[in-house]
DNA sequence: TATTGTTATACTCTATAACTATA
DNA sequence: TATAGTTATAGAGTATAACAATA
């Protein structure tokens, strides 16, 4: 049997993420805490309680994550003007710096990626592609609404 | 600026994972578990020194993987044959039935992914994606000799 | 009462280093 | 000497639960 599509993604899954890696690594950053700087980059100034549900995890792993992140001096932590029990967090200068270098480096992997690849075929790629993750993300619906019933 | 392939790629990639989470947590078991598992299928009964080099973590890592893994009833411990270091580690026959449900789960998301999909479109993704992770192969190995050097 | 963030605790994965038994 | 696997130790990420301050 022949290679599939599903595997061809899981081979290039792998590759991407230790691409990236190498970006953030020669930082100093981990997996975890370059995803929650790349969302405060997105986001702007937040709230933990924003970046939880913006990573998706609980509140007191972003405790952990700020306490590294601010301590490593990409992120610091003030007050929030209104609501005193809330912690707002911002990028430094370095962070910001950090992030801006990842955009770039995210930007030559996006152009790389798609090397000695025709207009036409990174035109077909893409719309195959935007099909899959729409088949994908009725996959999931369809089973989480099952196992929620 | 539109989205990119390299975004929808990690998107799927995102999206992929959790699929395939829902295969292995059904069963109480974990992502590296499930990988140790799907290798040992593939390569047969293995030394846990083989296991280390097709999972590309350190040994020590491979005992908590197969103590846990020997503990929940998947493999099992045995004896090498002619060297007496070693340790032979096989799947039990709960191990290989759950392995079996996990390439059934695997080939029924590999049909569903390209669903409302052509056959002449699945083929030019295929092409492109083949395309893709050579670029990507590439961009790490020049990597790799660079810091290498 | 509900929410924000922290402390307390625990589990999983991972790594390096030192060690034992064997090759 | 080198290799297979274990013990010892440590760090990162994740989770739940209890709690204090505030809304």
């Amino acid at each position: 049997m022949s290679t599939t599509i599903l595997d061809t993604l899981l081979a290039i899954s792998i590759l991407m993420q230790k691409d990236l890696e190498q970006s953030f690594e020669a930082s100093g950053l981990t997996a975890s805490r370059t995803h929650l700087l790349w969302e405060l980059n997105r986001l702007g100034p937040s709230t933990q309680r924003e970046l939880a549900d913006a990573l998706d995890v609980t509140a007191r792993n972003v405790t952990g994550l700020v306490d590294a992140l601010e301590a490593t001096g990409f992120v610091t932590r003030g007050k929030h003007p209104t609501d005193r029990r809330a912690t707002v967090v911002t990028l430094t200068d370095t962070g910001a710096r950090v992030m801006r270098a990842m955009e770039r480096d995210h930007d030559e992997l996006s152009r790389k990626l798609v090397a000695r690849l025709s207009d036409r075929n990174v035109a077909s790629v893409e719309s195959g592609l935007s099909v899959i993750l729409a088949n994908l993300n009725e996959l999931l619906d369809a089973a989480s609404s099952g196992s929620t019933r």
